[in-house]
DNA sequence: GTGAAAGCGCTAACAT
DNA sequence: ATGTTAGCGCTTTCAC
């Protein structure tokens, strides 16, 4: 295979030349070396280069899962920005293991300029390894607590209150949550989010409701049949992922429950087939491809050397309201007793209607 | 950043013997390298040691669209089996056009001591040029028409016979297909086995009944919408892979087409939710995680220095009849009038059993 | 603008 | 088993 030299001689010129040229300063014998690199089949050694410089012309996006939808709409983002050169973008999957995290980023940081990682865990000094060997770290989805590195976060304490005052105003008042693991920032997040906006509304998370799991679909599968098993069922059930939305949703299948007549599901991160289930799924939306494109403007910045504080962006969330949410059914709600007692001429529609948004603050007001 | 003579210097000894202990072999200093290792944090620099050996450590996997599941599911399938190391996976986006592809290979092939290869498209010489390079290329899913290269496909061709003979049996004449694009393997072996197998039992495509998308989301969805602005509607549908089918069902949703009452539809893969939308659909699945298994071990194999000639494998796939597919129904189909003359005592469950398995030979039972 | 020379960090060949 | 030496291919001074 050709190298530098070749062309050099080939071109009629010093091996420094062809190189000045092939970083884009002028020369004078510019034709002669294109001709030559072309005739040569030239293509520089990327480990010479690397070696001698220190640069690499890639970036490593480090993420826990490809298979999640979610993190292969980010890496399009990342790509897309990147796609025009000069950095080549390089994938590598944690399985949601801090120590494949570690291994793979102690690895990858000798190779690259700059990395975009969505940590599988909170608890680990392995970025700031990485920021040790010069090398930019931004990260995605979750964050490390209180370090300084650039972050591109969505509203997950907000979509999962909107979640909870979706539910809560729709009447439901036995609630379930399954949430992901509570040491990483998406599972925290949106476990307090739900679960503070529930107490906001003085609904209580009654024993065995809160489901701790692991952003996995088995996770949210298991998770779902122990909702099930409990003595008294929720009647409206927040799923905190796409995946454990699946997963809980098959657990509904299986076991013969229908939405949302039997129980109301509201999940956490669209699914690209959400309109397509019966009932269609009522979801918290976020920017993907958007986040992942931001990081990647982060990571630009970084790259050309940008020594601006690091910056915390946070992107916003909606709730899209679809089929799968209702109000709780006739049989499986005390509500629904004093339903039939006071009102009988409202019925018809109110039952549709989140009228019922119950004391703010219950203290507040006892008294009025 | 400390080097291997730092090392070594720490050790006493040289930088020779550090090298030696690092690549495994036995030396009497251990301990006294390990500790300095240990205390200098130190970590080879992998440009140095690739310009010298050749050797990088690392493979690349280089995908049309990690955003198909199909494709992410064969990434873990490749990762599971390269996880204990010494390699680091790499992945790479081609985003389905044979330009970026030829670029990313050109790049990742100095970076890397093998490819795994999903091609865009089966026109271009890039693997050839990868392999003149001494790198090592495994084909997946697509092939080189009569190349010399290891390469893992599926039976597509028996799978879409498999579509094609389970809508005959089912009682359709006439039927549609939306395929990939036929210069790509899956693409041509899918939509040839599909047409093949319906003239083999007679019966024959319509106009305009064909249609070539781009096995993406969008292009099932148009192709779907111009089936069923066809003057006579097929009444069922053959959808070549995940993507597309996703776009189909979504076109057959928008305006209001109900499956599998005024349309049944088979699709190619299987979709993780496939069993959650009405009805649940039939499709055709492959082996996924297994097939990147496959050619994991296949590219190990050329790593280790095997020169064993090419091999081909190909991987069973299997038709799954779910609900999304029936005899066709009442109103379109000239089949209904016989059944209406001849059968009036089981009409109440009848319409939603495969009960029309009629005629497998059209012409064998006329006179029946 | 250009060439000569040095060297990035490592490993392979050759001694011992 | 270990040290010495050379050099992978490139970029970067440093002169001119």
């Amino acid at each position: 295979m050709a190298n530098i030299q070749d062309v050099a001689t080939r071109a009629g010129v010093s091996a420094a030349t062809v190189s000045r040229f092939l970083r884009g300063r002028r020369v004078r014998s510019e034709d002669a070396i294109r001709r030559a690199v072309e005739e040569l089949g030239y293509w520089p050694t990327a480990a010479a280069r690397s070696l001698r410089s220190g640069v690499h012309y890639a970036i490593a996006v480090v993420v826990p899962d490809v298979t999640n939808p979610f993190f292969a709409a980010l890496v399009k983002g990342i790509e897309s920005v990147f796609r025009p050169g000069p950095y080549s973008v390089f994938l590598a999957n944690t399985d949601e293991s801090s120590e494949v995290e570690d291994a793979i980023v102690a690895d990858v940081v000798r190779r690259v300029d700059g990395i975009i990682l969505a940590p599988a865990t909170e608890q680990e000094e392995t970025p700031l390894r990485a920021r040790e060997a010069g090398v930019p770290v931004v990260f995605v989805d979750r964050e490390l607590e209180g370090s300084e590195f650039d972050s591109v976060l969505v509203d997950n304490a907000g979509g999962a209150q909107a979640a909870a005052a979706h539910l809560v105003s729709l009447g439901h008042r036995r609630i379930g949550v399954i949430s992901g693991p509570l040491n990483t920032t998406p599972g925290r997040r949106r476990h307090q989010g739900f679960v503070e906006e529930l107490e906001r509304r003085g609904v209580e998370l009654a024993e065995g409701c809160a489901q701790i799991a692991d952003f996995r679909e088995s996770g949210g599968h298991e998770a779902m049949l122990r909702l099930l098993a409990l003595g008294e069922r929720p009647t409206a059930v927040f799923s905190a992922n796409n995946l454990m939305t699946i997963g809980a949703l098959k657990a509904l299948t299986q076991m013969g429950v229908r939405l949302p007549d039997e129980m109301s599901l509201v999940g956490f991160d669209d699914l690209d087939l959400a309109t397509l289930i019966a009932p269609a799924l009522t979801v918290v939306e976020r920017p993907t491809v958007e986040q992942g494109i931001m990081a990647a403007h982060l990571l630009q910045g970084r790259l050309a050397g940008s020594d601006q504080p690091p910056q915390q962006v946070t992107l916003p969330v909606r709730l899209i309201p679809r089929a799968s949410s209702a109000p709780p059914s006739a049989t499986l709600t005390r509500l629904q007793a004093v339903r039939e007692e006071s009102s009988s001429s409202e019925s018809g529609e109110s039952a549709a209607l989140p009228r019922a948004k119950p004391r703010r603050r219950t203290h507040s007001k006892k008294g009025a």
